[in-house]
DNA sequence: ATCCGTCCTGCCAAATTCTCCGACACATCT
DNA sequence: AGATGTGTCGGAGAATTTGGCAGGACGGAT
């Protein structure tokens, strides 16, 4: 079974890691820990994530996922998810297969597919289901490049479009397909988005973002959330704790500064919210570095 | 083991319970299913509900529970969950045990224990905790009771009464000893609680409710949600479409009926919501008297 | 101990976001 | 044809955000 193989490839690819297999395989990598997590909350990348062993619960916006060995879990676009590890010891650590999805690859790819592909309704950001050996199966091909650094050179992105090829029409790409199609709301969505991004820091102008999108307010907050999970605003503020976070853990002269990094005026607002995000106090995640 | 003596108990309860065990302790209640079902949503009366066997899981608002064997659950006031039995089967059903709490006992009991008690910060209107002997012990009295009906007759409503005080002491009693406490904050949403349950077909007035409850707006959302664990309006929504379920499933002639009856008058959002709320379209519970 | 600054929590009003809700058009089903 | 379901929109109003201010807690410094 191809699950077994690739469970016994990442482990070899994780003990040469750390010396040069990022360069030979850099799509690929192996993510491990050997202990239960709190909840945290990261910004994921496009992403295609196998789990391995362990399990892992998260949460976007309001739906929730629970991932057990054999899962997968396809992340159609940047998104700030909040996730835990709920089971993983030193005998049996998490560990997780990550493959980034390069947009580029796939926008190729569904210039060539084109229509010839049947829309699933209900695709969702961020896609959770049983590994298909569709994809597997040349993700193992992948992996086994590790050792042939020139077949690697070669061989590797013609595989790694295969992989993305696979992805595009499984069940679970969706969310994929949609953002992809040109014009479609998903996709103006997914400008907005990257607007959103780029200038968190900045109060947010929704109307101008439904306008650029060519939607009335109403029906651009309902595509956002479909896309999302979450409101424009509140995908803008987990932006902004995020980053807080980072720059909190890194040593920030205060609190206040801190808050007024990320956008907010007022430090009082920005305590609050930033409990209510993380349970307990920015203070306490301030670097003890005093 | 009190839980054990407890699980024997019921099971001898609930084989009476046809005949008229209802009247000689009217205020315990067994319930038993044999299989799992899917989400259902009602509503609850204010009630603690001690799992013996099996499985639930319950969401309200924005929070989710999940129950065990040996899990209570704490429901201080009416409350619109949805709620499902994830483990059960015919040779081990879904068992609880549940009493009906008599607000009536509780503020009684609370004027004479008063200020004595300290004050639980992050009160729930659903509190879950493991079963506590200090109530469980009264419990299997209680119950105890089933083959004397004149013990039960007179020592029932002592029992009863001492249950209640245990409740309202113990630490899931947060939410309780709140709502009692004369004009706090809880206690003044309660009463908005009542207001909407009495007139959830009209429109809602929530500047009205607010100015009655004597704060701000914004103040009244916070305070309601920490009640209730939703807003104003979904709090009378989730009314609504358990009400219109219910008119569904009794065979009202037409779903535009059923939307208008409660309180739509619009047949076509109010089908859009019921879609949401239940996943299928209200049609799919008109009852098939036809 | 007393002061002082920083942070946290409660409350509020104003502003903005977000959702509701009815309207209409159109596809579907029976 | 009639009833129902889905998409879209605009306007109303519900809900949240935001910043301000007061009061209290905490932790150094003096």
């Amino acid at each position: 079974m191809t699950l077994e193989r690739l469970k016994h490839l990442s482990v070899e690819l994780s003990a040469q890691e750390t010396v040069l297999s990022g360069r030979i395989l850099p799509a690929a990598h192996i993510f491990q820990r050997e202990d239960v997590t709190a909840f945290e909350a990261v910004v994921y990348n496009p992403v295609i994530c196998l789990i391995l062993q362990g399990r892992k619960e998260m949460t976007v916006g309001d739906q929730f996922v629970s991932l057990a060995e054999g899962d997968a879990l396809l992340v159609s676009h940047d998104l700030p998810v909040t996730s835990r590890i709920t089971d993983a010891s030193a005998e049996a650590p998490y560990r997780a297969l990550i493959f980034s999805l390069d947009v580029s690859i796939l926008r190729s790819l569904y210039e060539q597919v084109g229509e010839a592909v049947t829309e699933a309704h209900d695709a969702t950001s961020l896609a959770a289901s049983a590994a298909d050996p569709a994809w597997t199966e040349p993700m193992v091909r992948y992996l086994e490049l590790m050792d042939a650094p020139l077949d690697a050179q070669v061989l590797g992105p013609m595989i790694l479009k295969e992989i993305h090829y696979r992805l595009l029409l499984s069940p679970i790409g969706g969310m994929l397909r949609k953002l992809l199609s040109v014009d479609s709301h998903a996709s103006r969505i997914a400008k907005s988005i990257q607007r959103i991004r780029a200038s968190f820091r900045e109060p947010l102008a929704v109307g101008d973002l439904a306008q650029a999108a060519g939607m009335s307010q109403s029906s651009f907050h309902e595509h956002f959330k479909s896309v999302t999970g979450t409101t424009p605003l509140q995908y803008q503020k987990d932006l902004r704790m995020i980053e807080a976070r980072t720059l909190l853990e890194r040593g920030i002269p205060s609190v206040s500064v801190a808050g007024f990094e990320v956008g907010y005026e007022s430090p009082t607002h920005f305590s609050r919210d930033y409990s209510r995000k993380f349970g307990c106090s920015p203070k306490h995640h301030l670097a003890r570095a005093s």
